[in-house]
DNA sequence: CTTCACCAAACGGTATACCGTTGCGAGTTT
DNA sequence: AAACTCGCAACGGTATACCGTTTGGTGAAG
């Protein structure tokens, strides 16, 4: 192990702002984010309104056209297959390499489940959800893959915060549901190896798969 | 199929530059990249040069300290399995998904082998070797996988570089093994399940690591 | 009513300028 | 000789300004 295993890089205020924004759905999938409107809004220049659009960019939370213009992303179901399969991918895979050194120091899952229960609404359970995930793909010790799951996390919030917001969600034993099946997980990092870990974890993103609605979307 | 599945966003001069540099190794790993110096270096102002460096990041061949400077990338040992694990992680769900279209259309694979049996140099080798991989990727019709890969594979050049000019890497029959393995893959491919063509491409993944040298690094 | 051409506003790309901070080296002290 | 301090040079962050291009709307022509 080295250091805490990349922190968010620079946190910068602008494109904290803007993501915010996008995420809490203040803004329509779509709409234009122009460079001079953007900073006028937030009262800066536009240089770091560019640094943050690029930053954005790479989240996948904005995507810019041919000419240069950044646009709120406006996901497709297809897009949120893509997502899905990604998770499939690399989430099994991070539980295994997690699952050795998981094993001696569960306290931080635990303490994760336990906030869950205690959790009021709906959207804080999504984020400690996602959480407890990132705690999995962080104790893989493989910084890129974290990268690339954290990358992969801002569109995911993306669709689950439009999906709360349309209460298309089904709200009934989320929470227990999210707390078991996260216990499970963790009864499993303590106790099998590691092969089944990476087995457990799958069929549980397989699980959220099929609990989540039928998708809506323009395309 | 949509468009042609993300070719490379904007391609921006200063930004290829730059890249072009750190892949050819004219740069020593580790050199600070100030922007005022690269930006009288390439005769543009910082405004590209800060893009640049952004983009580089995230392309993982370039990385900033926290107080906001940019160094060339200094790969580990580790690093390299990081990356390693992810191809082997990725690669084969992409052969999966990949599988069904390429059935009807193996012609750009065929013609990139073909491209390698006449290829110069080793490092055109690579180069088509990436590119053969990448256009699996492509046809998975995955466009996040896709983004996900060509992150990786900026840093895959640079380890490569390094070891070409290092002249650690065994040049004896390269380009013969590659072609027929690739071949291998083509006709798995033409013939085989999606099934049975992920585990080719796991098999081919973990080939290409056994021949790899061991690795050198500071770390 | 539709279509085309043209123009003005707006946008992105880039250069320049200013400021606070950081980092490094020279000079001094112990 | 080693360590500490002070100061300056350089860097990053940001604001502003200029330019070429794109875009969307308006008015005229068919």
């Amino acid at each position: 192990m080295k250091q805490p295993l990349a922190s968010t890089p620079r946190p910068d205020r602008t494109t904290s702002i803007l993501q915010r924004r996008i995420l809490d759905g203040w803004i329509e999938p779509g709409t234009l984010l122009a460079e001079s409107a953007v900073a006028r809004e937030l009262g800066v220049s536009r240089v770091p309104v560019r640094e943050a659009l690029f930053a954005l960019e790479r989240d996948g939370l904005v995507e810019f056209s041919d000419t240069g213009r950044a646009y709120v992303k406006d996901l497709s179901p297809h897009a949120f297959e893509e997502l899905y399969v990604l998770r499939l991918t690399l989430e099994p895979v991070a539980a295994r390499l997690a699952a050795p050194g998981l094993r001696g120091d569960l306290s931080a899952l635990e303490k994760n489940i336990e906030a869950t229960g205690r959790a009021a609404s709906l959207i804080k359970v999504t984020h400690l959800d996602l959480d407890f995930h990132e705690l999995i793909l962080a104790a893989s010790g493989n910084a890129r893959l974290l990268k690339l799951w954290r990358s992969l996390r801002n569109e995911l919030e993306l669709w689950l915060g439009r999906l709360h917001r349309s209460k298309e969600i089904q709200t009934r034993g989320t929470c227990e549901e999210t707390v078991s099946t996260h216990r499970d997980l963790v009864e499993c990092f303590r106790t099998q190896s590691a092969a089944v870990c990476e087995r457990k974890m799958r069929e549980h993103i397989l699980g959220w798969r099929e609990w989540l609605p039928v998708l809506p979307g323009k395309e």
